[in-house]
DNA sequence: GATGAATGAGGCTTCATTCAT
DNA sequence: GATGAATGAAGCCTCATTCAT
């Protein structure tokens, strides 16, 4: 069931790129097995199922995202800057791991609900309180705006992250640090001239 | 074809809703008959296909939209004030019609792709030109700042105004006008403290 | 179940050209009622299902049939005589009733099956024994070869005759009459020129 | 979409077996299946779709049958001997694939009308053109009786070939041969005894 | 490691039929 | 007499999955 590694890291890579392409319930298995150069059936010399497929996936790139977040959270850093670090951990995650992004926006919501992907309430949460605890460190240090309203701040700046991956490309004209670069200024200091 | 035009309101309405909720693919007609208080069989007396049902959430939502946007353009705003009406109106679509949206962000990119959604492609365009003309303008006319990469803060600003469709509730704590106001808040003054 | 005899007349006439043109199975009782002026539903005040449609069209022309070859049998004329009148009124049958003939000829073999159009088996019996019994008599009295293959003759004529009608149009160039007197002459005296 | 040819024969050969007893629309897939040895969905392995299955099977014989007809056509023959030998294939035709004639008869009307089976039609003009040919050659050259009506003529003669579909047997008492002799002997002497 | 062939559940859709109005 | 709306059975087809080779 585990056989050469490489093999496997190809097929996985592959179905991620199909699934983001089309969403997971409406990729067949035979259209990531052409993708792989294989038949259908081949696919499960090396996985158990499609839906084990998607779980790897994405708990590969959760993993790897919490190694960089918890990285930066455990810098001690002010407030300003930690968000600066996540903004831009994000972003290059994206370049890392586009297709699995993309897949976690378009199906983490229904995916919820099942036991399997359980794992993935959790991910949110711990999520939503890094980014919500480094908003309301900032508003008390007056690192960011005294009127704030911190729920729909957080939503906002979580959206505006990832919904990039549906349009990034690593070969585009900004690299993943300058998109950062140009997010955080909108956000920290808005598009309006400063006075 | 057309019927009594209050039954397939409610049908419409309810499958935008159960489409929104699980997504196109994964909803099954038995779904939406169920949720609408019939057999599947019998949605086909209101509806051509399953199909036809998404085609006519999405083109009646589109033509709503450009109603709304189509008398703000032609206000002869400034740019601020453009942007802002347009950032006002879209989180009003989203209280509307916030299924027809959820649905719209998830499933346009690969509806592109069809010929009976090529309107989709239509829509996107003038879309892009509406913002990224307000954008340009405000630069030029020094209402918005000069650095701006303006491809960039489109996708931004029009991302993250329209994901919010997944988390808006017309019955939460905030009024779609409060939610734009906030968010109008952030973009236009970023969440820094000015000094 | 009965009502006005002239629309059940209209109505029927009208099934029996859909299901000569389309075919019984192939004919959906939307098309009969969209061809008749109601709709679909509307057609179970005046019959009771598709199927005994197509009981009343083919026993109504079949009726009719035996009522014209009865005489002809019962006239005493010598076999080629007979067999000519039995030719002759087969055409004029497919002049007043060509959808019925039509659907006949494509339809019975299957219908025989069913206990419901048992009749037709009858019929078909009826139909052997006067055409072969006419042969017959033909030869014994040397009014036809004496080496024919009787049940391939009575074949060739039979099908011959009733094919007719996948063709026949009432307002083509030639008259059922002149289409009889051609087709006897071919078999009667072939199409070789006599010495 | 190719697959194991011997596979595919047996499910095509046993498929136009089923078509042509109860008729195409008739016929479910899952009869075919039975028929075959295998579930429903099993068949979609080998087709794309039960027309695709008709499509072959109508494809396959037309090309065989004009495969022999081209050879007695190229053949220089008078006109009477072209009319026998086209006879002669034309039941060796029915022998070889009854199952195909007899769909080919009951269901090329209503396919012409399709795009995917235009070839229909081509065929039937081709075929018209060889046979109203060959009979317009007999008269000019006497071979055939002057008084003849060449279309009705051709009707005649085309149907009661055909037609035979429907009830030849292959194991029956009759050669294919020995049929197109009797066949041959009637259309072109007559069955009343030459003087 | 992979293929070819099949399974079986389930999806979308059609359609004859019913029935209250 | 007819309509509008629904029913429910059945049809074609898709697809994840299995397994002998």
């Amino acid at each position: 069931m585990s056989a050469a590694p490489q093999r496997r890291e190809e097929i996985l890579a592959t179905a991620a790129e199909v699934f983001a392409a089309q969403g997971y319930n409406a990729t067949t298995v035979r259209e990531i097995a052409d993708a792989a150069g294989m038949l259908a059936g081949s696919l499960y010399y090396h996985f158990d199922s499609k839906e084990s497929m998607l779980d790897e996936i994405l708990s590969t790139f959760l993993d790897e995202l919490w190694a960089r977040y918890d990285a930066v959270l455990a810098a001690g850093l002010g407030p300003r800057e930690t968000l600066e670090a996540l903004v831009i951990e994000s972003f290059r995650e994206i370049d890392r791991h586009r297709a699995a992004v993309a897949i976690y926006q378009r199906e983490s919501k229904h995916l919820l609900a099942q036991p399997r992907f359980g794992y993935l309430a959790g991910s949110q949460a711990q999520f939503e309180k890094a980014w919500l605890g480094t908003l309301e460190r900032g508003v008390a240090t007056e690192a960011f705006r005294a009127d704030l309203d911190i729920r729909l701040t957080y939503r906002f700046v979580r959206d505006t992250v990832w919904v990039a991956a549906s349009w990034y490309r690593p070969d585009g004209p900004s690299s993943a640090e300058e998109i950062a670069g140009q997010y955080l200024s909108t956000v920290l200091e808005g598009i309006a001239p400063r006075a």
